[in-house]
DNA sequence: TATGATTTTGTAATCGGTTACACATCATGA
DNA sequence: TCATGATGTGTAACCGATTACAAAATCATA
């Protein structure tokens, strides 16, 4: 790779004239540039980040926190963030948490020793984490944080807990995500307002995690705990994937005996039949308005909104029964 | 952050001493090191990555190619090949192409003007436009390539084919993946000598691509050219749940009037149900030992093999009929 | 033509590390 | 006792960019 001693040397001026050009920044007389963009363009020559970097201590990298990217709900967010953050000339570090407070901190030092630009974080609870770094929390907002893009959780919880109650529901059970999550929380006193103003009777079941491993021991739960239930609220499209298919095992009918409803629109819930009705989070819009705030904080520029709170929309499949007017 | 030449001061020795503490080569006085230990301790040192980087000419960095994140077999690998990475010491920049060229060039020469340590490509064709850096193919593995993990197509598409031999095909149809990506070819090959050598007669469709959106077409197109099969060996999961879901909407019964056969074995072929028989390619494990092998290369050490061909292994869940002894 | 302002350019310091090299100290064995 | 090699330490160059500063060239204007 060429440097732009070299460049210089062939084009026969300074490097500090170089490097005027290469940032069009300073003056630079009409024939240094053209010689200066000849020799460029014959060495191939592209800044050295690294260089760059050193010197103005900030790179164009910016560090990516997920709290597990094999949950189909972050690739999304990631492919989001990706495009903006590519879009506005910044690279991505990949930080996979794995729910590890520890691991999380080895990122954070990570980022901080390769000069990292910023944080985009859809771990919980790195605002108290990180230090001097910009940072925009995803997804899983805490009221604390300044810089954030989330949605509503109390209104999804609302809606689809009105899906459920427009729908004759006779005992409803709604799965409650993990304690620490307040998404969770949001939810569920979403849920509970709607169920309650409706006077339609309810079960709470708590689940440990988000994870994939943990969703079908709490299926197995559910129908040993609620079998006589018919509509369920499950903590998110995972869950409510592992209800359904237990349920049609145990041949229990979808929706009719049983209706469900779920969380997040994962990208499989639309290819399956029954096709799971959920609460869409927009993943994608998350990831990629979060890098747009992350990268205005970064250049300080003007920010209209420092917690960005995008829409939640209902989907209808065929895991809810027939309105009822 | 310090720096060393603050861990120098207070340590009341040259930088040098520190940067033989820290790297651990070199001659150091017992004392000399004690006192720079503790002065790392104080100032809550660690070197600045960058710096290092410029100077080796090689940062901790390694660069991901994926073809599409969102693409649910990607995470898995992604997650498999951060998990090494960072055991080893390295950190991932992630280069999502979306199947598109001119993508790819820019992330190859963003890495470059990183100092990139090595690539990691789960894209088709990096080889050829990479030239220095190391860089381990992953998945899409074109036969030209030197290093590389993979797994058997061939036997992947023989076994594919063979189940579905072995549970009385009455018409089979093969979906045949993009003809750009050589795994298909060895699939197809591998069914096809199956089906010949059983005398089972067949038909091919060909698909776009391993896109979602292309799916829905791929099913409608299945059920209008092919409505008297009975068996189909999809290109994929995702395919394969296409499938499945346009027949259980128009109340084919799965398996007895279609039985359905994917490949990858992605998260959510194990939560439906009826489940998505299929191939097993183990996603993280490419990634794990990819990197693996990648991070061999970056520090010179032997490598016993090139070529890392993993097996894959044939899941039996619902879509698939009794086998018939 | 002299003056000052504007434009153009180059030199050298700097970012924070690593390491070649020189030099000093020390122990060992002939 | 002295040469030898091993050990310990510091100085300064270097990696490839940016930029403060100084100096030179050009231009406009009185």
């Amino acid at each position: 790779m060429a440097t732009i001693k070299e460049v210089a040397k062939l084009a026969g001026v300074s490097v500090a004239t170089v490097s005027r050009v290469i940032n069009n920044k300073g003056y630079v007389g009409v024939d240094s540039r053209k010689k200066v963009e000849h020799a460029i363009e014959q060495l191939d020559f592209s800044p050295n980040e690294v260089a760059r970097s050193l010197f103005q201590k900030k790179s164009k990298l910016i560090g990516l926190l997920l709290p597990d990217i094999a949950n189909p709900f972050f690739p999304l967010l990631a492919k989001g963030a990706e495009d903006a953050v590519s879009q506005l000339g910044y690279s991505l570090i990949l930080g996979n948490v794995q729910d590890d407070v520890t691991k999380e901190e080895e990122y954070l030092k990570i980022f901080e020793q390769n000069n990292i630009a910023g944080v985009l974080s859809a771990v919980q609870g790195s605002s108290k984490r990180t230090k001097t770094t910009p940072l925009v929390t995803l997804d899983r907002v805490e009221s604390s944080e300044q810089f954030a893009v989330h949605t509503d959780d109390y209104q999804g919880g609302m809606m689809a807990a009105q899906a459920i109650a427009e729908r004759t529901p006779n005992q409803v059970v709604i799965m409650v995500g993990p304690k620490e999550i307040p998404s969770s929380f949001e939810r569920l006193a979403g849920s509970i307002r709607v169920l309650k103003e409706n006077n339609i009777p309810y079960s709470l079941l708590q689940t440990k995690s988000f994870r994939l491993e943990d969703t079908d021991a709490a299926a197995q739960l559910f129908f040993k705990d609620y079998a006589t239930a018919d509509s369920v609220i499950a903590s998110n499209d995972v869950y409510g994937l592992a209800l359904m298919r237990e349920a049609l095992k145990r041949g229990i009918d979808i929706p009719n005996e049983l209706q469900i409803i779920g969380y997040d629109d994962m990208p499989f819930s639309s290819l399956l039949f029954p096709g799971l009705s959920t609460i869409a989070q927009p993943a994608y819009e998350i990831g990629y308005k979060g890098a747009e705030l992350l990268c205005k904080c970064i250049e300080n520029k003007p920010v209209t909104e420092k917690r960005i709170q995008l829409p939640v929309k209902l989907i209808l499949r065929e895991s809810l029964r027939e309105k009822v007017l």
